[in-house]
DNA sequence: CATTCTACATTCGCACTACGAACTAACCGA
DNA sequence: TCGGTTAGTTCGTAGTGCGAATGTAGAATG
């Protein structure tokens, strides 16, 4: 059987799994908000860092080939992103963020961290800034790329 | 611009996104190896605990009605669940995990435990325990649904 | 009791997600 | 130049998730 939701201890595996439903969503309310898809979203917050490759892309969001493609479409269709020639191989294309694109994406991740933020209300300062610490240690030492930063 | 990853300061946020970022791709990875979706794998997570009505599922699952239909459909395709009617309501059907589903459920359940609890191996025994209340206190205070549970 | 209102679930059509296999074009090393 | 590799796309398939519309069954009201 389960413990109940009021029980005090819950595992660190409970913990985890339940705390990446929650910002799962939130990312799909924020992303709604904007008239984009999560993964459309994501794309964008990746891509504000700097142009990348499809097949840096696939690596960092973990997706096939064959999957960005189309997501990178559906994206291109709304213009947001737009695929440019790579200057030293003809074969490879750079995604990059669009002028409107740069623009919902500062909003889209704006409005996401507030909303993730407020999820450690609750929260004491320091224990927020411990809870940082430690889990961001999880992130790093699993080496996750990095489809999400903290701004500059 | 980004911070980059060596950087040992990451902010709540980014931790929770990455995190999650994380925990989805352990999802992904231990359902594939049982031969069903994440989404399929969470159900009968869920179903562990007990049988829930449509409605009840949508609610912990934050699905809508319609969507959870199919996804029924498709898993009780498979024989791990069963739609059975509802005693008192003629309207309702109880969606409850079969032998094979329990089965199934099981080993998912442990796998992906094992799995999770792995991203944390890094971590000594005590920062783990930290980890654990301070998530479990956001978890909690966001009422996230008991889409899983420590064991018994 | 009949009528109405509400709740439970399904069906349908749509757009999106994700994958592997097959393919084209371009790079690169021998 | 030839053969192998790499970058991306295309295509077919299965799954996801939603809203609108539907049918049926319980609940509430007269």
């Amino acid at each position: 059987m389960a413990r109940n939701v009021s029980d005090g201890e819950m595992g660190i595996v409970t913990a985890l799994v339940r705390s990446s439903f929650l910002v799962d969503a939130v990312y799909a309310e924020a992303s709604r908000a904007y008239g984009i898809t999560p993964q459309q979203g994501q794309l964008l917050c990746v891509l504000m860092a700097q142009p990348f490759g499809m097949g840096e892309l696939g690596g960092m969001l973990r997706l096939a080939k064959s999957s960005l493609t189309g997501l990178v479409d559906r994206t291109s269709k709304l213009g947001l992103v737009r695929r440019e020639p790579d200057p030293v191989d003809r074969r490879a294309v750079r995604i990059a963020l669009t002028d409107e694109g740069l623009a919902v994406a500062d909003r889209f991740y704006t409005d996401t961290c507030r909303r993730i933020e407020a999820l450690a209300d609750g929260l004491k300062a320091s224990d927020r800034a411990k809870l940082a610490e430690l889990l961001g240690r999880v992130v790093t030492e699993n080496q996750v790329p990095v489809v999400f930063a903290d701004a500059e």
